[in-house]
DNA sequence: GCCCCAGTCCTTTTT
DNA sequence: GGACTGGGGC
């Protein structure tokens, strides 16, 4: 048996059925944890090797580079032969290697450069400075995002509806930076994608072209595609091409970033009538866990509707704890992970997930404290620290001088006594002749004008000086000749830069050795996809559309610690959950959103399903918040799980819960203690809670009498105010 | 050009 | 509470 027959006798049947479906589009509904990488690659590899595609044929999209990796990883493993020769990766990396090969039809020079989002940003600020736009009322995140959401609806700045005069000044922006971009020859994420869109939309040769060769198309996490990535895919599909889209939209927690559960509904409707298959047997968790999830989930309106079950048995129930803080939850925490660990534990299958990142300190100060390893997920990446984007900078100027965000970045790093008023002067040039930075450098006058020649001088002749070089001593020689080293040398703190440096020519030598003469994973073997792509062009698109590991210390045993969004498609032994409290799980600012509550139940989906065996979901009653004392009440999302699957830890909840019946008479009140005094339905208010009123302000409830629609309140507002007696039911009071 | 202080913000994030 | 930014002073 070779290695995918192998593989699939393995299969389950409804997987086996995904994977073998004749010529005809489908939906597969995966569930976590149901093998959905699995059925993608060996989709895949059946496809080939039962000669019903050819690798070229095949296309093959993710949105990360990991899943990209993971599954030319996982094919390679299930064919004998080489896959370079189909079109897997990332949309980002698709579309660019696709401008490449295309950049005359795409109105681009060859040599474009690609923004990350830090660079759009410097650019926008340039370019507001520019404008004269009063950077108070048009901020510069804010035209970011007006201007990536109106791309990733398909929208130029001419499509744009400008309703008042605050579109209408946003359309002005949004105009200049298209004008601005296509002049320095640089391209944002966004950007990569419209363009492709439209490219292959006015072209019908091309389009033609590629319609004929994609005989398959797979779509990996469907139900996080945009719109226009939507469109795009659409455009690649012939009425022969055969799609399957992959994807959980009970797992759709990127709204926020304008991902489009509905493109599911749409996808069925379009191409997967009669083609929908659901993989509901999960192989990670045990059945308390997915119970659990399966009682919140159903609370969502609007589902395709799946109910996840397994084999394994009940095991142990999903555990909740309730502490008095956010330091006695991260005792607690610390408390069991010893526990596991004494146990035998592996403290890499140990997860801490949590709501938000500020969240991870007092965790991290405890596991500190308590000398357990542990690693964060998250925070900077390699290719975004300063000193490489700085050096990246000079490598894209020796590409494409004209790219003004790297120009300003480095023009006056090291310092060469260039300073802000030259710069002006330069930029006000530029305008002038509508030229670039660069292309303002030769007219420049006065002080600064010597001095601006001798930077480009040395661009130049580190341009020339490197013409044949391969990659790695290209940019050794760039991060010497810029001063860069020298610079951070002469810092009594820069040697962890320095070692960052020599880094960057370290992965400058390992792109070169694993891609070759192709570029990312996106790479083809046919001839139109062998666009003559410097190693440099590739190597800088590389370090743009994958900016390397975000995580210290890989491989080491370590806790794992990281937000809910960041454990998407991880699982672990042992899961903690933090912070399950109303304001935080779900998070205030979704509430008001449309659909907010519910992709945070999804989240919450998304964190109970990453456990296999244990769960813990904590929350705190008191927690300090930017700066302030929180009194939180527990998340809706508790009462939302099924309760035959929990287990708490802690008396206070269950005697909440306790109390709630207790009204009805059917249970006998139970006693714990010092908690009896607060055993009424107080309609969720306790003491010491922060609430908020619009006439009085700010003030924290110091006693309550009465109960249910009767509870009264006495309020501390402080001040003149002082306390007051206010009717629950009736106050409109906010809560804290 | 650099340093310090005050003011601001604060959900999630990949490309 | 803390990280980051921008402005002002030296």
């Amino acid at each position: 048996m070779n290695n995918l027959e192998k593989q699939m006798s393995v299969l389950n049947p409804t997987q086996l059925q995904a994977v073998t479906l004749p010529a005809q589009s489908a939906l597969v509904l995966a569930g976590a944890g149901s093998g959905k990488t699995s059925v993608l690659t060996t989709r895949m590899a059946w496809l080939i090797s039962t000669g019903q595609a050819r690798m070229p044929s095949i296309l093959a999209v993710t949105f990360t580079n990991k899943a990209a990796k993971e599954m030319m990883t996982r094919l390679s493993g299930l064919l004998p032969m080489n896959t370079r020769g189909m079109w897997v990766g990332t949309f980002h990396g698709l579309c660019n290697r696709f401008l490449r090969a295309h950049h005359r039809e795409s109105n681009l020079p060859q040599t474009f450069q690609i923004l990350d989002t830090a660079d759009q940003l410097s650019a926008i600020k340039r370019l507001l400075k520019g404008l004269q736009v009063d950077t108070e009322k048009f901020i510069p995140k804010q035209v970011q995002n007006f201007i990536n959401s109106s791309k990733e609806e398909g929208l130029r700045s001419s499509d744009v509806e400008a309703k008042d005069y605050f579109y209408k000044k946003m359309q002005e922006i949004y105009a200049a930076y298209e004008v601005q971009c296509q002049r320095e020859g640089v391209v944002d994420f966004s950007e990569l994608l419209l363009r492709a869109y439209e490219v292959l939309k006015a072209n019908e040769a091309l389009r033609a072209h590629y319609q004929a060769r994609f005989s398959h198309i797979l779509i990996d996490e469907f139900q996080d595609t945009n719109s226009l990535q939507y469109a795009w895919l659409k455009l690649l599909a012939s009425p022969q091409t055969v799609m399957m889209a992959v994807g959980d939209d009970d797992q759709s927690i990127y709204a926020f970033r304008g991902a489009k559960v509905e493109n599911m509904r749409d996808f069925e409707r379009e191409f997967a009538q009669h083609n929908v298959i659901k993989l509901e047997q999960n192989y990670r968790s045990y059945g308390h866990i997915l119970n659990a999830a399966n009682a919140l989930i159903k609370q969502n309106a609007n589902r395709l509707g799946k109910n996840l079950w397994t084999d394994r048995g009940h095991g142990e129930p999903v555990r909740i704890y309730e502490a008095a803080s956010d330091y006695a939850e991260s005792d607690f925490v610390i408390e069991q992970i010893k526990a596991q660990i004494s146990e035998g534990a592996a403290r890499k299958d140990i997860a801490v997930l949590y709501r938000a990142n500020a969240q991870s300190r007092i965790i991290e100060h405890a596991l500190f404290n308590a000398g357990i390893p542990y690693r964060v997920y998250g925070g900077l990446r390699f290719f975004e620290r300063a000193e490489i984007k700085h050096a990246l900078a000079y490598l894209r100027l020796i590409d494409n001088p004209h790219d003004d965000t790297s120009f300003m970045r480095v023009v006056n790093f090291p310092t060469r006594g260039i300073g802000t008023r030259t710069l002006e002067q330069l930029q006000d040039i530029a305008k002038a002749l509508n030229s670039s930075l660069w292309g303002a450098v030769q007219h420049a006058t006065g002080a600064g004008a010597a001095k601006l020649m001798a930077f480009a001088r040395m661009i130049d002749s580190m341009r020339f000086d490197t013409e044949h070089l391969p990659l790695s001593e290209l940019v050794d020689h760039v991060t010497t000749h810029s001063g860069l080293m020298a610079h951070y040398n002469a810092d009594k703190e820069g040697a962890d830069r320095i070692e960052n440096l020599n880094e960057l020519v370290n992965a400058a030598a390992a792109f070169t050795q694993i891609e070759g003469h192709a570029s990312d994973a996106s790479a083809a073997a046919t001839a139109e996809d062998n666009t003559v792509m410097s190693p440099l062009a590739g190597f800088l698109s590389h370090a743009a559309l994958e900016a390397g590991d975000n995580q210290a210390q890989a491989g080491q045993d370590a806790v794992q610690l990281m937000t809910v969004h960041a454990a998407k498609g991880l699982e672990f032994d042992t899961v903690f959950v933090l912070g399950l409290e109303e304001g935080l799980f779900p998070h205030e600012n979704s509430l008001s959103d449309e659909g907010g509550v519910e992709e945070e139940r999804r989240l919450m989906y998304v964190a109970i399903t990453r456990a296999q065996t244990r769960l813990y979901m904590t929350l705190a009653q008191q927690r300090m918040l930017h700066g302030k004392t929180r009194y939180g009440i527990k998340s809706r999302f508790l009462d939302e799980l099924s309760e035959d699957d929990l287990k708490w830890l802690t008396p206070r909840v269950r005697y909440d819960a306790w109390a709630a019946t207790a009204q009805t008479g059917e249970v006998e009140t139970p006693s714990f203690g010092s908690f009896k005094e607060t055993k009424k339905d107080t309609l969720g208010y306790r003491v010491g809670q922060s609430v908020g009123h619009a006439k009085f302000g700010d003030g924290v409830v110091v006693k309550l009498e009465g109960s249910g629609e009767d509870t009264r309140a006495y309020i501390n507002f402080g001040g003149k105010v002082g306390i007051k007696c206010l009717a629950l039911s009736i106050a409109k009071l906010e809560v804290r």
